[in-house]
DNA sequence: ATTACTATCTCACGAGTAC
DNA sequence: TGTACTCGTGAGATAGTAA
């Protein structure tokens, strides 16, 4: 039993719109080859190959050749349908982090705990932070490319403020699951103090002690997104 | 912008299982090429050129490599999944036959009008039909292929029956539309005093009075059916 | 006008192999 | 282990053309 041929694919799915499902459709190789973006020559050979392979039945009226779709040509062609339609659904929505936990440097918990910032946790997380970051440390390349995905997503924006001194900058949120089980946020900062490869995420309570991981435990982040 | 080739089609599709859309996933080119039904070297192709079209973006880690897969490529597919899929959908559930409609031997009607039959039509058809039968002379071989096609599909049964003198076979219903508008049954017969080339048709009311069409005149039948 | 043959070309694939 | 080069083979495409 031949396989369907990749090339033939595209043909078969023109017949299909063309209604030759269940009835005999006349229709010329040439303009059957305009519509796949090939020559007349090559449609003719598909319409053969596709009826010595059993996908479609054809029937000569003098000059003229009608084709029709078999139950094995539709069925094979639904098959593929399904393929790419289940690959591109069950495309996980979410954007993954690898990574260990570093000892936090103390200073996201300073700005973290400002004013400025608690109001609008506050409001638009519904919860004041614990007050301290967890820093994790990416594994790989891949995963500091992964942060700049996160950019092309939105995310809950805090926005930045002054006070008498400086100004600080914005803080985007975005609701993540540690260890796929723990809620917590990761955060990416208008201005970082960290180098690209180190990630920070907040929560409600304190997550080393919930999740009880420690410094230098391998952790894994994922921040769900709309899937476009 | 180089379009996107058929045969790259099933490798991005796996790429897409493996969850390669949000993030860099790392598959071997061997284990991609199995996927594939492909060699290890096929999939390396494939691999380079989809990045060289943009469909992906490659990450080197040493040896390993990451993929992932860009907007455009998520782009292609849903489009080429759709495109599938609408012609899958968009395939005319009926089966179309198109003739002309030639004079009835008045057989038809005599045989219709039986009782053992009326009181079935009654039940079954909800009406007792038109005592006459419309007969349509098929015009090409796709037509007769086309009744053919009908036997496989269900049709409301009218069982035969016997008198004193002698037994008469079934009746098979198919209720279709006449030029697209008017109501009427196909019906099939066990035992047919046509040749392959004629259906006959019954009908509520007499349909060439209805339809305002005479002997020789073109007409087409659409018999609806369950697409499976 | 329309199909499909033949010849030719291109490029997709796998084998072998370097790194 | 891995990836990806070169190269040979053959499938798939087109041009030209017969029927």
């Amino acid at each position: 039993m031949p396989e369907l041929k990749v090339q033939h694919i595209l043909t078969l799915a023109e017949l299909l719109a063309k209604g030759a499902r269940h009835n005999f459709v006349t229709i010329t190789t040439l303009s059957l080859g305009k519509s796949i973006n090939k020559s007349q020559q090559a449609a003719s050979k598909h319409l053969l190959e596709l009826e010595r392979d059993g996908y479609v039945e054809r029937m000569r009226s003098g000059q003229r050749v009608s084709v029709r779709i078999t139950t094995k040509g539709h069925t094979e062609m639904a098959r593929i349908s399904t393929i790419l339609k289940s690959s591109l659904e069950s495309s996980p929505s979410y954007v993954e982090f690898k990574g260990t936990i570093v000892s936090g440097m103390g200073e996201g918990a300073y700005y973290m705990s400002m004013k400025g910032y608690e109001k609008q946790f506050k409001s638009k997380l519904g919860y004041i932070p614990f007050p301290g970051t967890l820093n994790v440390k990416l594994k790989d390349k891949e995963f500091i490319e992964a942060k700049r995905t996160l950019d092309t997503h939105p995310g809950i924006m805090i926005n930045g403020f002054s006070d008498d001194k400086r100004t600080y900058g914005w803080v985007k949120c975005y609701p993540s699951k540690i260890n796929n089980s723990t809620d917590a946020v990761l955060i990416t900062l208008e201005r970082t103090h960290h180098d690209d490869s180190v990630i920070e995420l907040i929560s409600k309570e304190n997550i080393k002690k919930i999740t009880k991981l420690s410094t230098g435990s391998q952790i894994s982040i994922r921040v769900p997104i709309r899937s476009k």
